[in-house]
RNA sequence: GCCCCCGUAGCUCAGUCCGGACAGAGCAGCGGACUUCUAUUCCGCUGGCCGCAGGUUCGAAUCCUGCCGGGGGUGCCA
């Protein structure tokens, strides 16, 4: 039983003793100063007044009645502030969570059945195949992809999927720009002006047609530039397919016969008001073409089928979008909390602290293979993940790429590589680790080592939270922290050595196996590799160039 | 006008979901620590009316209301 649970029990009999009727959640929490505990509990504050006592007695009261019970964790009590209840542990739970970690390893510690083998479909990037992917988009698939991989880890079954649309308007004006600079004419005013039309058009053989050949080449530059982010969609879902299946006709029938859409001005519209959208919604035009709408409401009800969840990653321009979908989904009898729409804010990229613009329309971009190209995955990845989606975030090109001692993807690589090279140099002169069982883990009682067995105790609450808040950046931020610790107790605390007492060498060397475990399971997470080693001149090289 | 996001240290951001104990980290600045398994590291100091004003609460950065400031959206474009 997990510690937490256990120290639940205590209080919920305590409780029960002093003929307290539990009507709250117990909260247990990690108080944010360790003087304050392993474990605290606000219970007393939370049940004063039905009580009908004084926080302060009641903290009293309950941590009389816990002292009463036998336990196996709990060493002492106190009462502390306006009426928690702190708990000061032994150090076996701490040992325990090491060994769990290490008997799990990297594949199944920290991994939770909470999705319970549910489907979700998280869709994400699905930029039109009309160009490049722009370093906006970078946030986006970093984004989707870490999210996809956390809920991996949370029990779900999950498909990354690409929506992919080829049809329509803007893809007919991708095609006449390509085909316009092919015959030496001007590019339509409305057209895509970006340089790297010009450079395609130029690819073009004579005989292709601009509109199949243009998407080809679309698709295959943004496959590429994912992969080398290390992100493999499993679909790449075309909207053309669903014009020819049919589908979106069925579509357009279903909405009628559900009262959900009507004629008029010789254009059909979707009743998005009903469902607290501005104004209603055209699905198909006065001149028969659809708008983009009526496809994504086909796919949307297409994914509805296949997952229990769907999860879409859309940019700040779009969120007006979701009450429209939603509305679309809701009209013809789904649940509209299936679909969840996480939005990401706006990428600022900047260069020499100069702004750089994104459009793609202007062909002003800066492309994602750039970034990628010029800081690397890892680092791009790192950075993108560092924060909140809801934020508006600067990327500076510049800082992630040049001034490595800023950057903090290499300090948490770097704590796993001298963890690496640590167990490399023990491999040399010969050190043999001992089976789990014959090591003494009482051994650790350094406050580095307390420290970092703490922080590894926290991840699968993160990967949890990480999860639930479909918050990638919660694995980023305990990632440093859980570094920062690695690299203290590295600097304070030696492993190998004819110094250190054998058996602390065999609890340190465990410890380290268990660190490991915590930092591949974050890096892997956020989609970032874990080096063997690193050295300082490759990244100043690196760096420089 | 309406909708969404943001406003926390000089800068970049955690913390806000689910209210708790003196508000955290990195960078920048200042000062220290390498005969050691990698100093890309570590330690210390400096630095905050948590945008403003009310409200709820024993308790608010966190919840509610209203403002102010910044960004985005508001097409028979996607």
């Amino acid at each position: 039983m997990d510690v937490r649970e256990s120290i639940k029990n205590l209080i919920r009999d305590s409780l029960s003793s002093l003929g307290l009727e539990m009507t709250a959640e117990i909260h247990l929490e990690r108080p944010a100063n360790v003087e304050h505990g392993d474990w605290s509990t606000n219970i007393a504050l939370a049940l004063a007044k039905k009580a009908k006592s004084s926080p302060r007695d009641l903290a009293v009261q309950l941590a009389t009645a816990l002292e009463s019970l036998p336990s196996s964790y709990v060493s002492r009590l106190e009462v502390a502030g306006p009426g928690f209840v702190n708990f000061y542990l032994n150090k076996s739970w701490l040992y325990e969570v090491l060994l769990q970690a290490v008997n799990d390893g990297t594949e199944n510690w920290a991994r939770s059945e909470e999705g319970s083998n549910k489907k979700v479909i998280v869709e994400f990037v699905s930029a039109n195949p009309t160009g490049p992917l722009h370093a906006g988009h970078g946030r986006g698939a970093c984004y989707g992809d870490s999210v996809a991989r956390i809920l991996e880890r949370s029990g779900y079954l999950v498909a990354r999927e690409f929506y992919v649309n080829d049809r329509g308007t803007q893809m007919n004006l991708f095609a006449s720009s390509l085909a316009a600079c092919t015959a030496g004419e001007n590019i339509p005013e409305d057209g895509y002006h970006g340089a790297y039309i010009k450079e395609w058009a130029a690819e073009i053989p004579r005989d292709q047609d601009p509109l199949e050949w243009g998407k080809k080449r679309a698709l295959s530059d943004q496959r590429e530039v994912l992969r080398d982010l290390n992100i493999e969609f499993d679909s790449w879902f075309s909207e053309t397919s669903l014009v020819d299946s049919g589908l979106i006709e069925k579509t357009l029938s279903m909405l009628a016969k559900a009262n959900a859409s009507y004629e008029k001005d010789g254009a059909t519209w979707l009743k998005s008001t009903e469902y607290g959208d501005d104004k209603d919604r055209v699905l198909v035009k006065s001149d028969g073409e659809y708008t983009y709408l009526l496809p994504d409401i086909t796919y949307h009800l297409d994914k509805l089928t296949r997952a229990e969840r769907l999860i879409n990653v859309w940019g700040a321009d779009h969120h007006g979008y979701i009450t429209r979908m939603k509305a679309a989904i809701e009209s013809l009898g789904h649940e509209p909390e299936r679909l969840e729409v996480e939005v990401t804010q706006m990428v600022n990229l900047q260069r020499s602290g100069e702004e750089v613009k994104l459009s793609k329309r202007t062909g002003d971009i800066v492309e994602l293979s750039e970034v990628v190209k010029e800081v690397g995955s890892d680092a791009a990845r790192f950075t993108y993940l560092l924060q909140s989606i809801d934020t508006t975030q600067t990327f500076d090109l510049d800082l992630v790429s040049k001034r490595v001692n800023e950057n903090p993807i290499f300090y948490v690589q770097y704590a796993y590589a001298r963890i690496r090279s640590m167990m490399k140099k023990a491999d040399e002169i010969g050190f043999t680790p001992l089976p789990l069982s014959e090591v003494d883990l009482s051994q650790l009682q350094h406050q580095r080592e307390l420290i970092l067995l703490r922080a590894l105790h926290e991840l699968p609450d993160v990967v949890e939270r990480a999860s639930r808040e479909l918050a990638p950046h919660q694995i980023t931020t305990w990632l440093r922290e859980f570094a920062a610790d690695l690299h203290g107790f590295y600097h304070d605390c030696r492993i190998l050595g004819d110094d250190i007492e054998p058996s602390l060498t065999q609890a340190r060397f465990l410890l380290m196996r268990g660190v490991l475990i915590g930092l591949e399971i974050g890096m892997d997470l956020l989609g970032v590799s874990a080096p063997e080693e690193m050295w300082r001149d490759e990244i100043v090289e690196e760096g420089d160039g």
